[in-house]
DNA sequence: CGTTTCGTTGATAGTACTCAAGTGGTGTGG
DNA sequence: CCACACCACTTGAGTACTATCAACGAAACG
């Protein structure tokens, strides 16, 4: 299985994906951000500054997969937000809560810009100010559902929801369904979906069961059956708006 | 009791409040926001169009009381965030769910842009831009901090952050505590927290019966004892930041 | 003054959490 | 090569919390 995945031809090859190697091709407005920005690599589990509020440095997503990590005072962990290539990350829009950190859920570029000079770029740019800005609202928008997902889906369907974004986001298409490499732990799973890692166990045992996911070891998992996990999900148009990039 | 509140004098007279007339002065770029604005008085219950997301119409809060409505096929109604004076409103920065509705929760005005417009704003004025930016960053962070309510906090520190959100907001400081006057139906409250109605009036019950919310009829409740209500609630801090208006 | 709507409360059921024991894979040392 | 420890994950039993359904009470409205 592993191997058809492999050679398989993916059907968004076109776009930045996340676990891939970073996207060579700059645009105009990608050449003129660059200027401004310091690319830096991170490896997998590392964690990027993101404490001290006052600088706000802004960081925008290359390649890889990164996430906001957060804690109530004596409650579990949160995964508040997951970041795709093309978003923009800054702390100013995360909401105060202790022990806050930006972290790389897998190997990852991503460029940094000072505060100041990414407020010297739109402004200087108005085309740049546009697409910042939608993307922006895009984002809004992810963070919005997923505060939808948490609060009116059981279980079984938040857990296909992220099945969904994933599959969208940095699944490949093979003959035996969409793969999908190196994806969140457990933990993270649980800590993105709201809910207990042993709950979040039995869901996934359910959903093998169900034919819907297939384990293949190292990361490495499978989606053989994408028309009844979209079923399984009551807001699987609304992901496929959200998670399918943009042609304009 | 009544009375004292409508005398008291209130430590956050000097800003907008929900409730209250809009506010007549305009700074400088308030006067040229206005160029491009369209007021509209909306009343309570009141529907603003927000179906269509292409012409995306942007609004602007002046005075009053907002909130986004939408409903997950087959799942109660959710209230997905509520939008005080200054909030920007647009289609393209909400998920695409179903029965999304901009609904004003009390008697309110708003600025109306086409998205046009507002483009045009903020590349014409770079404060105008950046104070923008400020605030959709401050959206985002409660849009994001919501949804970390709902996700780890149990049924009554939801509710504790709620009247901790609306006592900063719309409360008025009166000598028998914080009065807030015309706040949420019961129905809204539990689509803004996710919670079932009848858990809300059993957790308003245990409120009442610890000395924390006191009912005075006609929609005007008072918190008498805002230490205890900010010990209720594990994120009372994030509140405070995130729900006061900022200085500069 | 009846009707309607909203809010409260009790009994019951469903779902997810907690704790604990068990399983499987991986890496290390004998 | 095997034994062992270690870790992540799975699974079972009991518990806590919230949802559901139904009945009741109170307030608003004609």
């Amino acid at each position: 299985m592993t191997i058809i995945l492999q050679n398989a031809m993916s059907e968004t090859a076109n776009r930045d994906r996340a676990g891939e190697l970073p996207v060579a091709r700059l645009t105009g407005t990608d050449a003129a951000l660059r200027e401004y920005a310091t690319p830096v690599r991170v490896r997998r589990r590392q964690r990027l500054a993101l404490d001290q509020p006052t600088p706000d440095t802004v960081y925008i997503v290359r390649s890889g997969l990164l996430g906001i990590e957060a804690a109530i005072a004596g409650k579990p962990r949160q995964l508040l937000e997951l970041f795709y290539p093309g978003d923009i990350i800054r702390r100013a829009n995360m909401p105060p809560l202790p022990h806050a950190t930006l972290t790389a859920l897998n190997v990852s570029e991503v460029w940094r810009l000072p505060a100041r000079g990414f407020e010297a770029l739109l402004t200087a740019n108005a085309d740049q100010n546009a697409s910042m800005q939608r993307r922006l609202g895009e984002q809004h928008a992810r963070a919005s559902l997923h505060a939808s997902i948490i609060g009116a889906l059981s279980g079984d369907e938040r857990f296909a929801s992220l099945l969904i974004e994933l599959g969208l986001r940095i699944g490949l298409r093979g003959a035996a369904g969409i793969g999908i490499d190196n994806p969140l732990s457990r933990t993270d799973i649980a800590d993105y979906l709201a809910l207990n890692p042993d709950t979040l166990s039995r869901i996934t045992s359910r959903f093998r069961a169900r034919g819907l996911l297939i384990h293949l070891g190292s990361g490495q998992i499978l989606l053989p059956n994408w028309e009844e996990l979209c079923a399984a999900s009551p807001i699987a148009a609304t992901l496929q708006a959200l998670h399918t990039p943009t042609l304009g």
